[in-house]
DNA sequence: CGCCTGTCAAAGATATCACCATTAGGTGAA
DNA sequence: TTCACCTAATGGTGATATCTTTGACAGGCG
């Protein structure tokens, strides 16, 4: 079809970031290429995420067009949008009511973007990695059972890659390499759900290198943790594949529960 | 704190389920308590993940409208919704297309709720069991780690509950104790995205005591393996939590895996 | 002489808008 | 305390603007 496999992509970032977009409104800029909703969206739920807009704040449609100059239609599909996320709900007379955090839908991909952009970065920062350290054992060992021939092949060529520029110091290609592996073991599961964590994944890995907060010792432990992973997953050997995933996430364990 | 177990649905059945609405379009019933969008949704969600509508099918909006015999703005809204869970694009000229299943949003309670409506039924099973068997023993232990004091002790007492129940024949007793339970460990994690799967839980169990898939033999190992999994989160004993919480999925994940 | 490419115009579908209908929460009086 | 009325805010409608695709046509190149 005309649906080009090259984007493969866009789960997390639906648009290009907000490179240009100031906090202010803007409220007259009808000739903008991006979506007119787009905003009002990422500006409303950002205000969510971010707790400016606290739960059980009570919203009005007019009070949304007002404040970011938009007509009814605009305000109206931003809430609806918000509400399949559970981050309001819309009732006759009360008008548009944020949601406690507890409803929130919090595996949507937009909204994980918008914590991980707000104050509370540290907290959804922590609860992606506690369901990184959970899930990536399990699909490791679903690859083992379920990859393709050319992903084995392809997970043993990256473990070999990684464990090559782990010796060397670009940071940047190791974090490139470091993110396909993994993205490409949540992808090879053969389950779904665990694939659709791949954006999350690589959103954690860039912040943790970004933020420094790996303590960058590719430790040789890690590596060759990593290449029995690889190994288990070609040889097809579940268990092995999953304890040995479990051993590459361990250092990570042990940093997040030293902050918790 | 105030959030007790009684409470314990909501998160997959935004509405009462379909109780009366028939699979007919019902072109004309204005006067309906039910949202007038929120047919058109489910109809059209649910149709997306039977695959009726196939991946690259183009929809429109005017053939939405007057599919339902709704007006433009609920098809538009129903199209924004199915837009944010990443089941279909829109974009100008081209229409509302229909995105490939690797791109849903699968974490929302809304499209796996679909799902396990259609005929794919067991692939959603699946993967929601193998979800179950990664996130749960984390969940367990982040629960012996930052549970509060009044879910320690209802947890022991579920367990015990659930050994009572066992002795007995009473099969949904004992499934809303196990469902109880195991929902309570999820939010006593401490982890928001362990406890939004809560819903999803129940709705496995659920439906593998309802489908019979679950070898009922309430076998004191498994029942002891729960009690140890409360005895370990009251001691604050992470460690042992999770792995009496992976004892306890052990025979769930050799049933899933003899089907795989 | 045939094929390819770049440009231009028309059409088709969403994006946006102003407007009416409906209903539910609040308020005041009996 | 209860009931009825009122108003505020969403639910829903149809029309218009705008943008993007797509098809054709003309010109150039092999």
């Amino acid at each position: 079809m005309n649906t080009p496999p090259a984007n493969d992509d866009g789960a997390l970032a639906p648009q290009g970031t907000a490179d240009d977009a100031p906090l202010a409104p803007t409220p007259a800029a009808p000739s903008d290429p991006v979506g007119l909703h787009r905003r009002v969206l990422d500006a409303v739920g950002e205000a969510i995420c971010s707790g400016r807009y606290e739960a059980g704040r009570r919203l009005t449609l007019e009070e949304l067009q007002r404040e970011h100059g938009v007509s009814r239609t605009v305000a109206r599909d931003t809430m609806r949008v918000l509400e399949t996320m559970s981050l309001v709900t819309s009732g006759r007379r009360v008008g548009i009511v944020v949601q406690d955090p507890s409803r929130w839908n919090v595996y949507d991909p937009q909204l994980v973007h918008w914590r991980l952009a707000s104050d509370r970065r540290d907290e959804q920062y922590a609860s992606l990695t506690e369901l990184r350290i959970a899930v990536e054992p399990v699909a490791a060992g679903g690859a083992a059972r379920r990859a393709s021939g050319t992903q084995r092949l392809e997970l043993v060529r990256l473990a070999a890659e990684l464990q090559r520029l782990g010796q060397g110091g670009d940071l940047e290609a190791f974090l490139a390499a470091d993110i396909a592996f993994h993205r490409l073991i949540l992808r090879s599961s053969g389950n779904e759900m665990f694939a659709a964590l791949d954006g999350m994944v690589s959103e954690v890995l860039t912040s943790r290198t970004r933020q420094g907060l790996m303590p960058f010792h590719p430790r040789d432990e890690a590596l060759e943790a990593h290449h029995r992973v690889a190994q288990a997953i070609a040889d097809g050997d579940a268990a092995r594949a999953e304890s040995a995933m479990r051993e590459v996430l361990h250092e990570v364990r042990a940093a997040l529960h030293l902050n918790a």
